[in-house]
DNA sequence: TCTTGACCTTCCCGTGACTGGAACCCCCAT
DNA sequence: ATGGGGGTTCCAGTCACGGGAAGGTCAAGA
């Protein structure tokens, strides 16, 4: 397989998974003119990469769980960890945002949005309020 | 004042004042020594920015509402668009991290979390499920 | 056989909103 | 004179790619 059908395969695209190779996260074989040759288990690798990705996972992360993968000894444990370390910082997210979005909608919904120059938005962040 | 007294008094670091300095949100002046002289219209602009970021509006975003803001005939409508357009980003944002914050807690109760290699969440990633 | 067009390659720059650090200047107190 | 705590500029790095240039390769059609 070229470059191209991985991608086709895999949902990526080739910029991205030139960008794996570049960072090492994958290491597919050259044919003799240059070309990139997945095998079914560079696929499988980039799929897995690609739902990994999907879930929020960094890179790093991503690099954790493929070594985790890999290793027939790994401990579930391990996996459990990064996976809850992520978790944890996907809720804080959320609840930022949550946040940011409470003030928001407080803001839009006290703002008269016509033609008037009064805006209760502007005097919030304005410090007037 | 000098950036060290801004900076304390709007809680910006003073890196990201002269940051936005160089992009042109905002223009202090200089003494004679080089230093930026901060005046009390400088502060409110950078509480005002504080205050937008804080609240996840873009740089970009800023600009426009700082622009709006020192406009005394804007209309309350156009500063209304700028935050519904914000306001559906982040509901976008939420939607998405609570997607994964479902699968991924899903995953992880799912996982024994023990010494033995077998791991739902990797088998998950691996696409065996 | 030649050409076209789709594919592949590398390389470099840009993104957003800063942050870190180097190298240097300025001012005040000792 | 010196030391320390300000300030200044400029350059590089962050994260995870994406855009685009310049050029090599391959299969199909005229």
């Amino acid at each position: 397989m070229n470059i191209g059908d991985v991608a086709n395969r895999s949902g990526l695209p080739a910029k991205t998974i030139r960008y794996y190779e570049d960072i090492g996260l994958i290491a597919p074989q050259r044919d003799l003119n240059g070309y990139r040759r997945f095998r079914e288990r560079d696929l499988h690798k980039l799929n897995f990469l690609g739902r990994a990705r999907a879930l929020g996972f960094t890179i790093e992360d991503c690099r954790t769980l493929m070594a985790l993968y890999e290793d027939q000894s790994r401990a579930s444990a391990d996996v459990k960890q990064v996976a809850r370390d992520h978790l944890v910082r996907i809720e804080t997210k959320i609840a930022d945002l949550i946040a940011m979005r409470e003030t928001l909608t407080e803001l839009v919904d006290a703002c008269a949005g016509d033609h008037r120059p009064d805006c209760p938005i502007l005097r919030d962040l304005g410090g007037e309020s």
